[in-house]
DNA sequence: CTGAAAGCGCTAACAC
DNA sequence: GTGTTAGCGCTTTCAG
């Protein structure tokens, strides 16, 4: 076939004339190299087509990678599922010569999350954040950055910083996807539908609300759109407000949780005995949503998959410490939609 | 913390008091030692927690593991997708110290597939076989099992052979989905369902007609199922099966298609002037189901990834082949649901 | 039946 | 600035 043969660091040192020593220099920019003995080197690694063996590095490898992860505080089911699956990956981690942590910050504060970010540097080779887009995180991340952290942002983005990555779902689409659903669902009945989100300051809430009412007002247009009820993601606050809403509209044939804090809107819902009218449509699939799934409460679910997200986080941000490559295909977040046949 | 220290080699065979070629002998059951010291070798590696550094193992190999994914011979998009995501893994699988090539056979015809596999012989060390459930190919699956090949099947299982893995989703669950989402769209409409599948013969197939047939008897017991219609997974043929019936159904408010042939029941659906009215849904997401969800012709697609199918292949083989540990839930396939808005 | 020894391709001290 | 060298943890001859 064609010319099987990998080329080796050997191979490069040999046909450029220097030392294993000197490539390695060059390949990981540690200086103290000369600029035409770098540009020989680089022009040999190219014309080789080298490719440094990921094993052989590991391998020799002498000091773990720490990897941190940057989560929010409190009590949500989906973050500890993706703490728990952290926490899962430590032996492969170990395997590949490095350690993750799981540290948790208040989300819901600026200050609380870029004093916790500044306090990382030196301390972990990278770092990857829930982010919370806000000028003073954004300066947190960029520092981390400037001091040659790699950070990546997980599940909700922060566009304006410096960060390598975002692993997580693109959430306009799945607002869209949400009323697709929803408005199918409903089909030609009239009436109104409601919405709860934890908070407008959240970048993914804010993106999914912004899709779903795209569709919406584009496709449903005789389906009436009630104002948001922002319940801050938890169930002690989104159960009355949405047994409220539930009392002043008894037109409403949907409800569109972008949030967490489901808990409360699927007790409200089961409270008012309408569960079985009203389609509900909810996101990530944690056990509780499960069951709403199979007992009908729940209509459907719009799922990132918070192992895929963790490995995915992982796999990211070693490949950027070590240089290794990484097949895009394989990263990318999917939105999934469950139904009550197709969970997993 | 804890015991941070893995294991090694080194520490199994000083502890065991033999040599290094020895535990790798009985580890690898490679023969030629005393029962005793078979014995005393494995209760060291259970008690030390050894766990072989697989980044080390495959450093150290000296020859490739040769793997081939024998696919349908015929002009079916979604096979070609697998076709083409195996040779993408090239490069990742020369990383490993292996190869993959692509074979087709004949898969309507189980003579032609079990043939082919006898053939494989001695030739390959995994085979991964998109499946047909006939004795002839369970009884040349269980040969090459017996000559100490791994076998998989892909996307179609084969259950009563001795495959140690089948890749791919659950049928009967896709099935059901299908009926799921179908039942909503059409929502409170009479009328009749269609369904078009490749051959009854076909394990994948069936499962899902039955899964189908079960949920629509079940919840959507108004809606009335036509029996399905054979186009042997050929747009040839599908295209005037499903103009015919069309015709003769008027009252048409549904269509399942459970194969590959969509570009023809897209043509028959478009030249109709019903596919507006007509709720179709298909399976897999190639670049035209793409395209017919895209333009509302189609309004769900189900899928199985074709990447993640293949690149799960691999890493099973591989494991199996080297008695790495696996991830199982990195492994397993979902049952995609694709509307118009979550496209990736 | 068992052991010794030579690498696999890279990293990281340490020399010069 | 650059080169030498000793491993990392395993596989695989080749001797006994």
């Amino acid at each position: 076939m064609s010319t099987d043969e990998r080329a080796t660091l050997h191979d490069v040192a040999r046909t450029a004339g220097v030392s294993l020593a000197t490539v390695d220099r060059v390949l990981h920019g540690r200086g103290g190299v000369r600029t035409r003995t770098i540009e020989r080197v680089q022009s040999v690694v190219e014309r080789l087509g080298y490719r440094p063996d990921p094993a052989a590095a590991r391998l020799a490898r002498k000091n773990q990678s720490r990897l941190v992860f940057v989560l929010p505080s409190g009590t949500n089911t989906f973050v500890d599922m993706l703490d728990r699956q952290v926490r899962s990956m430590a032996p492969w981690l170990a395997e590949q010569r490095a350690t993750a942590v799981v540290q948790r910050a208040d989300v819901f504060s600026p200050q609380a999350l870029s004093g916790h970010l500044a306090g990382l540097h030196g301390r972990f080779d990278a770092v990857i954040v829930m982010g919370l887009d806000h000028p003073l995180v954004r300066a947190a991340i960029d520092g981390l950055v400037a001091d040659g952290v790699v950070v990546m942002t997980l599940v909700s983005d922060v566009p304006g910083s410096q960060r390598s990555r975002f692993v997580g779902i693109e959430n306009v689409t799945a607002g869209r996807t949400a009323a697709s659903l929803l408005g199918r669902f409903v089909g030609p009945r009239p009436g109104s539908v409601g919405i709860v989100m934890g908070s407008r300051g959240l970048r993914d809430h804010a993106e999914r609300l912004f899709g779903f009412e795209q569709v919406m007002g584009a496709e449903y247009g005789t389906l009436q759109l009630l104002s948001p009820i922002e319940g801050h993601d938890r169930s002690e606050r989104t159960e009355p407000l949405t047994a409220q809403l539930l009392e002043r509209h008894p037109e409403l044939v949907g409800l569109y949780s972008i949030g967490a804090g489901n808990r409360g809107i699927q007790a409200a819902l089961e409270r008012s005995g309408r569960a079985a009218k009203i389609v509900w449509i909810c996101h990530e699939l944690t056990p509780h949503a499960r069951q709403a799934l199979l007992t009908g409460v729940a209509d459907a679910v719009i799922n990132q998959d918070a192992g895929h997200e963790v490995r995915s986080s992982c796999r990211l941000a070693l490949a950027a410490l070590s240089g290794e490559r990484v097949l895009p295909e394989q990263e990318r977040i999917r939105i999934d939609i469950f139904l009550r046949d197709n969970m997993p």
